[in-house]
DNA sequence: TGAAGTGTATTAGTTGTGTAATACGGTTGT
DNA sequence: ACAACCGTATTACACAACTAATACACTTCA
């Protein structure tokens, strides 16, 4: 049974988002294998204080996601592969990306700016990591 | 005085952030010099069809960010130094972009492949903004 | 001085997002 | 069959972001 234990008190960001990273992280992590089973959306909803139907969300998104599965009425388990971890990992990736580009985006920075800008920090982030 | 003429018709996120934008990039490409004056809230909200207040929170910002000077009853002025200018162009870069550049590089990214998925990320985001 | 134009504050309406309340139907084990 | 779980759908509420409506006070200049 995955455990909901270490989930973080606090954190960034809606709820249900929090708990999708939350299980992300497990799998990435090997801390979540396949057959896993899953918590209810009761028993998640009563520990952490919130509506079974914000779990509900977060579930539904981790099945569309390809990293568990539901059947009305039974219980949920989590489907790990080879895969889906590589899918885990490049998503958790993007999203560190993806943030950034809203950001820089909502800054006014063009996309030539941008690219420009992500290589001359790589070149020089790159002679940094050289030095050590 | 500074003219929106070429203030584009159909842009991404809110307005007053594209006003904002717009200031920045005319500042950053040399096309506002200090001491340009700036059309009023309202002629600028009767030019873009907005409410003056748009347009207000829109100055607002950039008058925080030193890019202009605005006095009650009085027109507005742009501010440009070269440190104004450097601050414009280098403003998000030092705040978010090197921590991730760094992260990135430690999670066994290639330069290469950092560039390809920023390249698609921007536009993917570039997508959700226009459907909004 | 007074009219016209200006910046600014206050308040309200609109929309989207996150969460909750409630109810319904399916599965499981006894 | 029935009780105790389970997942799921529908609806409604809370809140923030964005924009608009309105009013007020200041500056400028004939």
């Amino acid at each position: 049974m995955v455990s909901f234990a270490d989930f973080p008190t606090e954190g960034e960001g809606p709820i249900y988002l929090r708990i999708v990273r939350f299980i992300r992280a497990g799998v990435a992590s090997g801390r979540i294998v396949d057959g896993d089973e899953l918590p209810s959306r009761r028993v998640v909803s009563a520990l952490l204080g919130v509506n079974p139907n914000t779990v509900q969300k977060a579930y539904r998104l981790l099945e569309e996601e390809g990293l568990m599965v539901s059947r009305s009425g039974a219980k949920s388990f989590a489907r790990v592969t080879p895969e889906t971890v590589e899918a885990v990992r490049e998503r958790i990736q993007r999203e560190e990306l993806s943030a950034l580009v809203s950001s820089l985006r909502r800054g006014g920075m063009e996309k030539a700016a941008a690219m420009e800008l992500l290589s001359r920090l790589w070149d020089e982030d790159a002679e940094r990591g050289e030095e050590l």
